[in-house]
DNA sequence: GTGTGTAATTTGTTATAACAAATATCTGAC
DNA sequence: GTCAGATATTTGTTATAACAAATTACACAC
């Protein structure tokens, strides 16, 4: 699927929106995208049991797709098996969180700096986010600031013209899925100005450094919330 | 598999080493192992297609977990699905190719950095490593100098300590696998020090900012036999 | 009540079969 | 020889069944 799928429009349709290549999914493909993105959204909470005969059956799909979608979340770690083999919702550890956050540092970092090349229209798609983001915080609604927060770290990862690095960066982020419902649960910081905005400030300005010192540190200060819905790191 | 599997023996085993955690490894399994080391170590040429009942009768298993550890390279990108749904080794595109450069520099830069933490034997295997490099470099066995070399980056890789990181960097490798073999297409560099040689003594130094940099330059500056065999980029 | 054994069910895994679409092979006309 | 068309085979996909191992349910003793 991936490169020949449906994740990136990108170049200047003319065609009427209606007219968009035929993407023929298989079952196994449409489970897979569904749990991806109810993972993405905190909807499945962690060490929930995945059987794969009910799953199926929820699906309406029989067991060989369902498994196929299965494995594949299992093989990118989205989920993982228990030792039975039974696939679950995977609770992260301490020690996981804390290199993700080191690996988004470099991999967000240099996507921001990137970034720089950007058309215009798209840093102010940027800006748009981060101003849903603000009401949100106004009004309270952290259910919805988590999904646009989301939403704008990816496609602030989208706009460095990378697709290795965004898939990988994309890939942790859906790990981080079930507990990022707990985004705000230290609160709502009061930086000011909000990492985002300098973030928008320095692609505006073609400042590369700035913009990936900025991604990094809204990075490295934000997601507080998270480390209390983490498992205490094994031993070894 | 992966954290439960045989990757990491890690802690100090006191049993004798004939006993071995029970690994009961499905078909499906053993299949994705066996042709993963197959791309890494080059044995796969790129445009080759991997038919599904042709390869469960050559790996004497059925359809099912045969398909099973095609689809997991697929969603690994180690393979990749050509129009008519056949698995096909892929052939990386320049664009790719750097990108995954760009990539390495970051995350093996930042492993080499974690690894000065490492104990002396370890640092002592890594330098028997590119003593075999050397080695292979003055009998011009350049077959085994390219999986010492893979073997190089990622033990280094691996004495960062960050698991994920190591998962993400070794898919990078996979990916790359194909082309490999050409890696000294442009001859022997004869540079010196040997950037692999800067990065040991910087790990004894205890010097965390020499050794990322060390592996930079060794990313950046190597690997220019591989530009030859990548296919140039699409239009888009 | 608590425990214990057995039976029934459910689990993941693998093999096999059915299906449509695509590909390959063959046949025959010219 | 070349080309057209029909047939046969092979392709990926999905469903179903068979299997062993694990879990659950249940009945019965104490």
């Amino acid at each position: 699927m991936s490169s020949a799928s449906a994740s990136e429009p990108k170049t200047g349709e003319i065609l009427p929106d209606w007219v968009r290549p035929i993407v023929k999914e298989s079952l196994s493909e449409r489970a897979y995208r569904e749990l991806r993105v109810a993972l993405m959204r905190g909807q499945l909470r962690p060490d929930t049991r995945l059987r794969l005969r009910p799953m199926s059956a929820r699906f309406g799909i029989s067991a060989t797709p369902m498994r196929e979608a299965l494995l594949r979340l299992v093989s990118e770690k989205a989920l993982a098996l228990d030792a039975r083999g039974s696939v679950v919702v995977p609770r992260l550890a301490l020690d996981q969180l804390l290199e993700i956050r080191a690996i988004r540092t470099d991999l967000e970092g240099r996507a921001a700096a990137a970034a720089i090349a950007s058309p215009a229209a798209e840093i102010d798609a940027l800006e748009a986010i981060h101003a849903q983001i603000s009401q949100c915080h106004a009004s309270r609604d952290f259910a919805r600031a988590v999904n646009l927060n989301t939403e704008f770290h990816l496609s602030l990862c989208r706009l460095g013209g990378m697709p290795i690095l965004y898939e990988i960066v994309e890939l942790l982020w859906v790990r981080c899925g079930p507990i990022l419902s707990h985004l705000y649960d230290d609160g709502v910081p009061d930086w000011e100005p909000h990492p985002h905005r300098r973030v928008i400030d320095a692609l505006r300005h073609g400042d590369s450094d700035a913009a990936r010192d900025a991604v990094r540190e809204d990075i490295e200060r934000g997601g507080s919330g998270l480390f209390a819905h983490v498992r205490a790191s094994p031993a070894g």
